[in-house]
DNA sequence: TGAAATCCTGTCCAATTAGTCAATATTTCA
DNA sequence: TGAAATATTGACTAATTGGACAGGATTTCA
């Protein structure tokens, strides 16, 4: 609390005066983290296209782990010791967002227009995949020994992802502009 | 310290006499825990067949994240928190391991076995989508809505992320046992 | 066998830390 | 304007926690 209330450039009381508990200052980060993340999903609809509605949402997904990769760390710690603060939000909202998804990639699939594949578990990689370069970005940048993400590298990155996961389902990248 | 004394059934004082400090205690569970890490990675030669190999490599990773769900959720802490203690070890260990692999797959790729894509991306692409089912194994059971993995859905994980990966490689997994 | 080395543990301690509170300052609005 | 409501903060507190240590138990080995 003290540490937080140094960078905020406050008393620490004031920080407390506000905010009744450090439990409850972290519950509402995480909820302002929610929010963020719900509202940058793009929508995923039946009569899409499969290959540029699933390009659209891998390259928003890393574009995301770019530019806010604390959040995605936050998020990813939370989950790892159990979620105990998003119980309710993984039971309700995250399943009905996935469910619903899946739906419409079981659509297109039904359709014919991309390779038979569980659709969950294809938004589990896409999911994975795409958060690895947030979360993981210490081990990612090393290994690639660079001191820091660029645009450039992020967009290569979602060029790789989409191409591999799209030719994973059967699908075409749409034409990547030069 | 208590609680993990607690947990040993001894008393505080002698974990603090066998491990000096609860840093060293920490950073010698990370040390047993990278030793299993480069115990159980099997080798990739330039002569296996590709499919194979990628096949049986991610089957390992996900059978590992079912087996040890604990030290991979420690590994990521670490690195999350920007790897204090694993600096060298990425930047020595792991970046060679990855590299020298990354030969291997490029010459599979200069040999036309498989189709052309970043060596080092499809490293993380494999470890990404098979650390997930361990990291965020409470996402990934509630969406699922199961209690707990077992051997048969662990399984179909296996299938799944070796033909989508395969197959964004332009390769045809190896037919699977019945 | 006996003494040196190693192991074990109850008890205490210093530092850290979330949280309280009373006194003071500022804002609101009838 | 003035008093009620709201905001600010320095100083204090209780609880937790990593760690120190002395004294005793056990093992080792010449």
């Amino acid at each position: 609390m003290q540490g937080i209330a140094d960078a905020a450039n406050l008393p620490k009381a004031n920080i407390h005066y506000y905010f009744k508990s450090k439990a409850n200052l972290y519950t509402t980060v995480l909820n302002n983290l929610l929010e963020l993340w719900n509202t940058q999903f793009s929508l995923i609809q039946p009569d899409d296209d499969p290959a540029a509605a699933l390009d659209r949402f891998i390259r928003e997904k890393v574009q995301l782990a770019y530019t806010h990769p604390r959040a995605s760390k936050l998020f990813a710690m939370e989950v790892i010791n159990g979620a105990p603060h998003l119980q309710g939000y993984l039971r309700t909202d995250v399943r009905a967002w996935v469910l619903d998804r899946a739906k419409v990639i079981q659509a297109w699939i039904d359709k014919g227009q991309m390779l038979p594949t569980d659709p969950v578990q294809l938004i589990f990689l896409i999911w994975s995949s795409t958060q690895h370069y947030a979360d993981f970005e210490t081990q990612v940048l090393t290994i690639l020994d660079k001191p820091a993400y660029d645009q450039k590298t992020i967009d290569s990155i979602g060029d790789f992802l989409s191409q591999q996961i799209l030719r994973g389902c059967g699908l075409t990248p749409p034409a990547t502009k030069p």
